[in-house]
DNA sequence: ATCGTCAACTCTATTTTTAGAGCAGAATAT
DNA sequence: ATATTCTGCTCTAAAAATAGAGTTGACGAT
C-alpha cells in the first residue's frame, strides 16, 4: 500500500507542495481571488502540473479539505477516548470541536465552494471526495454512540449507524446553512444544533446506573 | 545571468540535494566507501540523475570542493579586509585560514581524490574545475599582496600576479604532499610553508613608514 | 587460473514535467 | 452592442527524471 518508489514519493511531495501553497493563498487572499498560476508559482511547479494533480480548482480545494479532516483526526480521536459522562454534553462538545476544526484553516468562502461542488458535478471527483469526508465523520459518531450505549447511557437497541447518519445529516445541513450566508455566528449554529440533538436524544437517553438512590 | 525559469531553478535545487547528500556521506563513511546509489537515495533522486549532473564520482567530489571554496569565500574576504600590519604574519595567517577551511568539510581522503583527478583525466571536467579552484585562491593572494604594496610594506615593483602564482604554487605543492600521506599534521605543513614564505618575502619586505626613529 | 561479487557507469524505454500557444466564457469598459 | 481582458482549463512538443537491464573492470576467494 505504501508505494515506496521514487516516483510515488515525488508525487506525494509535489501534491503536498501544491496543497501547502493553495492553503496559504486561499486563507490569505480568498479562494476566488487566487489564480492557479499563482499557486503553481508558489509551489515551484508548472500550472499544468497543478491540473495534472487536481483536475479542477474546486477539486483542489476539496482535497485541501480532505487533508484537513485527516490532519485533525487525532484530535477527534482523543476527544472520543475521553468522553464526558453525559451523552448530550458529549455530542454537543463534539459538534463544537468539529465546527472549530472546520473553521480553523478554511474560510466560509472555501466551504461554500466545497458544499456546492457536489451539486455542480454530481459524478465528479468532488462528490466522491465529499462522500469520503462524510464517511470519516460518521465513523466517529458511530464510535461515540457505541461508547455511550456500552456505558448504558443510551438505548442499546438503537442502531448506531442509523443514528449517526441522522446526526451527521442534520448537522451537515446546518453547517451548509451557516456557511451559505455571511452573517450568523458559529455559536448560533451550535445553539440551533443543540436543540436538534436534544430532541433526537430525548427518547433514547438512559439515566446513569448508580443514580436514583439519594 | 539568473536563469529564473522553473527548469533552471529545479536543476539548481537538485544539484544542491545531491551535493548535500554526498557531503554528508563522504564525511561520515568516507569517499570510497559510499556508493553513488546511496547518494542518490539520500538525495531522493535516481542514480542516473546523479550521472546526469556529475559525470563521474571524482567529478562530484570536485564540485563539492568548489562549493566549499565558494561557501568559505566571505570568510576569506573578511580576513583580507582586516589584514595585520606585518606582511609575513598576514600571509602565514592566511595560509592557516586556507588550510583550516580545506579540512573543515573534506577529509584527506577526499582531497587525495581531488588532487589526483586532474592527472587521471587531464582534459576532463575535473581539471577545469581544479583550475577554477586555483584561480579563486590566486585572486585572494593578488588582492592581499596589492594591499601590502599600497601600505608600503612590500616592494611595489614586484608583479602581484607573478608573486601570487609563486605562493599558490608552492603551497599547493605542500598541501598535496600533506594529504598524500596519512601521517603528518597541519601544523607541520604550515611550519614548512612558513619557511618558504619567509624566504620568498625576505628580499621584498619593506619597513613600516613610521619606523627607524626611536 | 577461475569464478563470483561489487560498484561505477551506460543505455533505452517509459513517465512526468515544463513551456507555451490557445480556447471558452464571464466580467468590464467603451 | 463591441471589444478587451482575465482566468480557468486544454493541448502538444520538448526536456528531464525514473526504472531497470546490462557492461566493464577491479578485487578476493577458491
Amino acid at each position: 500500500m505504501a508505494g515506496g518508489s521514487l516516483r510515488e514519493k515525488h508525487k506525494r511531495l509535489r501534491a503536498e507542495q501544491v496543497l501547502d501553497a493553495a492553503e496559504h493563498l486561499f486563507s490569505q487572499k480568498g479562494y476566488e481571488a487566487t489564480r492557479i498560476e499563482t499557486i503553481a508559482e508558489k509551489a515551484s511547479v508548472a500550472p499544468a502540473t497543478v491540473y495534472n494533480y487536481f483536475a479542477t480548482k474546486p477539486n483542489l480545494l476539496m482535497e485541501l479539505a480532505l487533508r484537513h479532516v485527516h490532519a485533525a483526526l487525532p484530535e477527534r480521536r482523543s476527544f472520543i477516548r475521553n468522553l464526558p459522562d453525559d451523552p448530550v454534553e458529549g455530542i454537543l462538545s463534539f459538534e463544537r470541536l468539529l465546527a472549530e476544526q472546520a473553521m480553523r484553516h478554511l474560510s466560509r468562502e472555501c466551504w461554500r465552494v466545497i458544499m456546492s461542488a457536489q451539486y455542480l458535478e454530481p459524478d465528479g471527483r468532488a462528490s466522491r471526495t465529499g462522500a469520503r469526508l462524510n464517511t470519516l465523520i460518521k465513523r466517529h459518531y458511530i464510535r461515540l454512540i457505541r461508547t455511550y450505549q456500552q456505558r448504558g447511557r443510551l438505548d442499546a437497541t438503537v442502531d448506531p449507524i442509523v443514528l449517526s447518519e441522522l446526526i451527521v445529516g442534520i448537522t451537515t445541513f446546518q453547517f451548509g446553512n451557516f456557511v451559505a450566508r455571511t452573517d450568523g455566528t458559529v455559536e448560533e449554529m451550535l445553539g440551533q444544533g443543540a436543540r436538534n440533538i436534544r430532541f433526537i436524544l430525548s427518547q433514547i437517553l438512559r439515566e446513569p446506573a448508580g443514580a436514583g438512590a439519594a
